[in-house]
Formats: structure tokens, sequence, C-alpha cells
DNA sequence: TTTAAGATTTGATGTAAATCAATTTTTTCT
DNA sequence: AGAAAAAATTGATTTACATCAAATCTTAAA
């Protein structure tokens, strides 16, 4: 009985990123096929509900993680409650980056979340029998540090208005990259989060939305919906 | 006659990595000696003075370079001439990241100015022949992402008088790290270039710095230089 | 379905840092 | 060394965005 529990698992576990719908844009897209049953071992699917962390800044690093489903915010914390929101993941995204073996950000589910979880240790040796990964994970990592610094030039000298709009467009091209609708767009955030992601306040964040509005660059087709009504213009304007 | 000239420069080469002073905190420091004669045969060094650009911004990559001496800024520039500085770099930083074949930056030298110029398909066939270097890439390049991932904070959330503080601790632990003397400290950069780091500008920053003088935290000893007083104060005041 | 709690919008007011402007200091060039 | 140019400081004024406050809309719970 608990046998046939246990072969169910581990079929389970070894068709599973045969069958992962978003390996083609994951760091685990340079792993041959053969290489995959293995691979799926070395790491287990979680579910996560709304405003779950799934780890703490500062906290013991342990785990390594990708998104399958859902999106998930990381940010800082500083002691008087001030956040910063480092970034918006999407599926596909890997996160869990640790300095001095703890977290440098804390990680929250948006929405309902599934992730696979790699111990870092196990994926650390995993990547040593198979370099194709360190090489794939340092192209990833290149890029997200190329964003990142894109991040440093949107909060360090655009206005409150070219924020907003380089937030629209950027919500607008993850979305295009892994093959969504882009338009019209859902955001999965609430106000308070694009405000702490842009370095702004949610009056402010309002107030800009309800500009692009007026100007009918954007339609609001409700708190968390809009329509660009003009691609074209928001592009120009940032 | 000529050919005498080719050997010495053979010779030069062979030996550069071996005799290099930043090798133990570069990139390439996971090489074994016995790597580090052809590994030398890869790599150029290349002299800049100060202001003098080693690339653009959007131009096509083909190099990727690692300090040996001086200081490099990077920076990004906006159409109406705004522009961040996205990171000051160190003995022993590499740069030269790319997005679709274009350099995501500009830099440029900050002072005479030292580099290994490496052409970045040679250095990829390397790394292809030497995993380990991809996995020390990908471990230096997390750590960047960390590094940029604080700074999104410090610009996205800190005041004034936060952000200075901040860059003159950064600046500290910096020279720590490359085992420089870390007070009394000589700022290579200008006030432009803090302001334009820190996305402030000129006026606030040394407003900023004189409140710090006149509370006794910092001696400015010249423009350039100053020495720090209390460094409990001035870690703990960020 | 009603009520309560939470999120968002909108308006009035305050303020931190930008901008404008003038002076002083430092660096560069002849 | 002296003149010119560039960088940095200091002060006065403006402004973009934050803060404070209240109203409306949305979601969740009873």
């Amino acid at each position: 009985m608990e046998n046939k529990l246990i072969q169910k698992k581990l079929d389970n576990i070894e068709v599973r990123c045969q069958k992962c719908k978003v390996r083609s844009y994951s760091f685990c897209r340079c792993l041959n096929e053969d290489k995959l049953e293995y691979f799926s071992k070395i790491s287990t699917e979680k579910h996560f509900i709304n405003k779950e962390n799934i780890f703490l800044q500062h906290e013991e690093a342990l785990n390594f993680y990708n998104i399958t489903e859902g999106n998930v915010k990381i940010y800082q914390l500083l002691d008087d409650g001030r956040i910063q929101i480092i970034g918006f993941l999407y599926p596909g995204d890997f996160f869990g980056t640790s300095n001095q073996n703890k977290y440098t950000y804390s990680a929250e589910a948006i929405g309902n979340l599934k992730v696979c979880v790699f111990n870092q240790k196990s994926l650390d040796s995993y990547i040593d029998e198979n370099p194709i990964l360190a090489k794939e994970l340092f192209n990833q990592t290149s890029y997200e540090l190329t964003l990142a610094q894109d991040r440093m030039m949107i909060l360090g000298k655009l206005n409150a208005t070219e924020k907003v709009i380089s937030f629209l467009n950027n919500i607008s091209n993850q979305r295009k990259r892994i093959g969504w609708p882009n338009n019209p767009i859902s955001l999965p955030m609430t106000r308070q989060d694009i405000a702490d992601y842009l370095g702004l306040t949610i009056e402010t964040v309002s107030r800009e939305m309800k500009k692009l509005k007026d100007e009918k660059i954007i339609k609001i087709l409700s708190t968390k919906q809009f329509y660009i009504n003009d691609f074209e213009k928001l592009h120009n304007l940032n």
C-alpha cells in the first residue's frame, strides 16, 4: 500500500520536468531530454497562496526556486518599515540568490503560486557535473543584472510620470516574453505594490494612472485591468 | 630584429597572469596555475587615461574587461542628457555585459586605468572548455546582482542624507575588500559623479557632506579626501 | 444580502530636494 | 607663476512629490 504510494510519487517526479510548461524559458531549458529524469528528482514542487512568504531576508538560504505558475514579489525592508520592491517575478523566473548563506531579499507569493524547489547544495553539486547549467545560469543572471541596472536609471532619474509609464511598458513586455496576451493587461499586484516598486506613494501612482487615462493613452477597465490604447505613445514617452 | 620583439611580447604575455596583482580577487582566480599560460594569451592589457571611454552603450559588444589598476564608472544616458551612474568599479571588477550583442551601459576611465581585454567570443569558447570559469562568473554575477538590488533600495527609498552616508560606507567597504587602507579615503570621482550615482544634484551632495562634517562624523581633508571620525555612527545612520 | 475591512481615488497642504544664482576653491594650461 | 577654466560650495527660491485627510469603491466575511 505504502509502496504503491511511493511508486506513484516517483512516477510523478520522473515526468514532471518533461511535462513542464515553463521549461522553454527557464534556466533548465539547457538540459537535454535524457537529463530530465534525474533532474526532476533534485527538485520538488510546492504551492503557495496569496501573501504567503516563500522566505525572508537574512534567513539561512537553503533553497533556490523556479516559478512554474503565478507571480512573486521580492523586496527588502528597512528597520523603520520602509519597503522597496526589488522585482515582480513571472513564470520561468528563478529566485533565492544569497550572500554569505543568507537570502538578500524576502519573497512573497502574489496570488496562487507554484514553484520548483531546489536544495542549494544539491543544485550546486548537480551544476558541477553539468557545467552547461553554470553557463546558462551565468547568462540568465547577467541578463537579470542588466535589468537591475536599467531599474537604477528608472529609480534614480525618472520622474513620477515616466516611472509609471516604464512600469506599464515593462508589464506589457514581460507578458509578451512568456507568450501571454499583452493587451488588455490584468495587474496581479496592488497599487501599493506598484508604488513600492517605483519608489513612489500610492497616491502618486493613482494620479499618474488617471493622467494617462485622461490623455486617452490607456483605458482603465477596472482597478486591476487596463487596456493600452496607444502603444506608440506609451513607448515614446519613456 | 622583429622576431626578437615578438618573442619579448610573448614572454611578457605568458607571465602576465602569473604576476597579476588582482588575480586573488578577480574571476580568473578559479584557474589553476597551469592554466594561466594559455589564459594569458586570450587577453591583452590596455591602458586608458582619465575620462577616456572604454566603450559606449549600444555599441557592438566585442570585448569583456577586467580592471587591473584604477577605476571605471559605468553609466546610462537618456536622450535629454540625464545621466545615471550604474556603478563605480575597482581593481578586480569585470565589466562589458551585453544584451543582444550590444553593451547595456557606457564605461569611462576615472584616472589612469589598466584593464585586461578579452574578446567575448574567445572567452566564451574558453569557458566551454573550462567550466569552472562559468561557475565562478555565475557566482560573481550573482553577487553583483545582490549589490544592484541593494542599490534599488538606496535609490528608491533613502533620503539625501542616507544616500550620501550609504555611499561613504560603500566606498570604505570597497577599499577594505581589495586590501587598501579604508581611512582616510581619497575619492577618485567628482561631486558630480557622486550626485549622478545617487540620483541627487551636486548641490545636495555638497550640503550633505557639510552636514556630516558639522556633526563631526567625517573630516573633510580636501574636496577629494576625507577622514571618517566615527565609523560606528556612519554605519548606524544607514 | 448586509456589514465591515481594505484598497483606491481625489483634494488640500507641507516639505525635501531641485533649480537658479553667485561666490569661492581647485585644477589645468600657457 | 599667473590666467583661465572647471569644480565645489553656499544661499535664495521653486516645485514635484509626499503627507495628511476624507470620500468612494471593492472585496471578504458574517
